[in-house]
DNA sequence: CGCTTGGTTGACCATGTTCAATGTTAGTGG
DNA sequence: CCACTAACATTGAACATGGTCAACCAAGCG
């Protein structure tokens, strides 16, 4: 198993995978245990997959549904010269191709960034648990909130100085893996500095440099995978973070 | 009537604007006798707003719904600078505070961009009709398309050099619009230069400059309001604008 | 050890910004 | 009809941010 790049697990023991999702869908609506059973009975495939390792795949009609349940992947789009420009990361628990689920097919593709484990559920079999309103307005309101990330990271790609770009991303990514805690606090990243650089639109070695600006001013430290925060407040501030874009419960 | 800024109708005589916003979801999903009427016998008020007037302002909860009846309005970031970036821009039909309709509260504001005629829908009317199923999936996949277009956007402002910013942006409006007829053809716009380099995340400056390029490249003539598309094909190709992620009928 | 991947550096260059002035056009009141 | 005004478009010069290229370093792994 050490070495390959995709390996498939059929009906895995634990059901913790499907877990995920429902408590996903629970933060964006109240779910009647109807709608629970309809989500935790679904059944489907797991799959690890390497580091940049193609998930969806540009104008392809889906037939499965993809859940993230651990790692990180990202939607990317190109322009014909061949830059990258991710538009969106997805964290654990997140549905890259939740657009695909209703729109016709799929015009960007979803690739990982780091090495990834992934639920497939069947597309038909979904579809069916939309009976029920409370999972569709789950479903809604998740995209809607996807929408709002958007909006924000538009803003930050069209205005902010490459530095606070970094910081930024950094913050939302925080928030989003649940790692803030306290005024101090590290996580594993696992994100090359290119993919950061694909995420803001700007080059390499500017995000190197501007990696290197946070270190030096002392609000962040990085040593390989892992990112340590050491003044969150600072951090947040400078970078123009505020999460309520976010739409997260108050902790 | 003439120059005030804003001046309410209540209850005009024709309902020709909620018929826009019911071919709206209809491009979306199919409806049913019952959900059309649901929506057609929304109660409504008509206002005209003067041009970069707001519509929706940020973390207030909306009492009531906006539908765009006529002219463009923009959803509005600003960085604590001061400088101020579009990260979407509505047209007729559209619905700014979607996102308002199922989330807390709104985190970014609406403004208008040109001369507008909105329509003002009660917040709860509107969830009423939700419980047409097909109405909340049109609703959803609307907003599904909002997203596309996010994406999109992002990968222009932040892989794209000036003047293929302008121009794809052009190429969208024009599709959005309705104007794209043939291979020459002309639409009035109405958006000063500032707002397209706020869109584009570029300065006035270089956004009249990229103007001038794509002027004398051949691609496009504008004259005040008037924007004349010389080629359309052309255009699109060197603007890199596909149209597909605008999930638009084949005509 | 040698290969590969990702991080770091410096020199040079290009794209885009800022500031400040000047045109241009449409609307306004005399 | 004509100044007068306001808003927008256009221009040039100086400058800054960020990109490109090419080299080198460091860690992990066979």
């Amino acid at each position: 198993m050490l070495h390959t790049d995709r390996s498939v697990t059929t009906r895995p023991s634990s059901l913790s995978s499907l877990r995920l999702l429902l408590e996903q869908l629970e933060t964006r609506a109240p779910l009647q245990e109807e709608a629970r059973q309809a989500i935790l009975s679904l059944s489907f495939e797991v799959e690890e997959v390497g580091r940049e390792h193609s998930l969806l795949h540009q104008s392809e009609v889906p037939q499965r549904f993809c859940v993230l349940a651990d790692g990180l992947a990202a939607r990317c789009g190109r322009t014909p010269e061949g830059s990258r420009q991710i538009t969106a990361i997805y964290v654990p628990g997140d549905m890259p191709g939740l657009s695909g689920l209703m729109l016709p097919n799929a015009v960007f593709s979803v690739c990982t960034l780091t090495r990834c484990k992934v639920l497939w559920v069947s597309v038909r079999d979904l579809r069916q648990t939309l009976k029920h309103p409370q999972i569709m307005e789950a479903l809604w309101r998740h995209s809607l909130v996807q929408l709002s990330m958007a909006w924000e990271w538009e803003v930050s790609i069209g205005r902010r100085p490459a530095e606070k770009k970094i910081g930024h991303l950094l913050c939302e990514l925080a928030v989003r893996l649940g790692a803030v805690n306290g005024s101090k606090f590290s996580f594993q990243l696992g994100m090359t500095q290119q993919q950061f650089a694909d995420a803001c639109g700007i080059s390499v070695v500017h995000a190197n440099r501007s990696f290197q600006t946070l270190r030096h001013a002392g609000l962040i430290e990085s040593h390989g995978d892992w990112v340590a925060v050491t003044d969150w407040e600072r951090l947040a501030t400078w970078s123009e973070f505020d999460q309520a874009y976010l739409y997260r419960a108050p902790a």
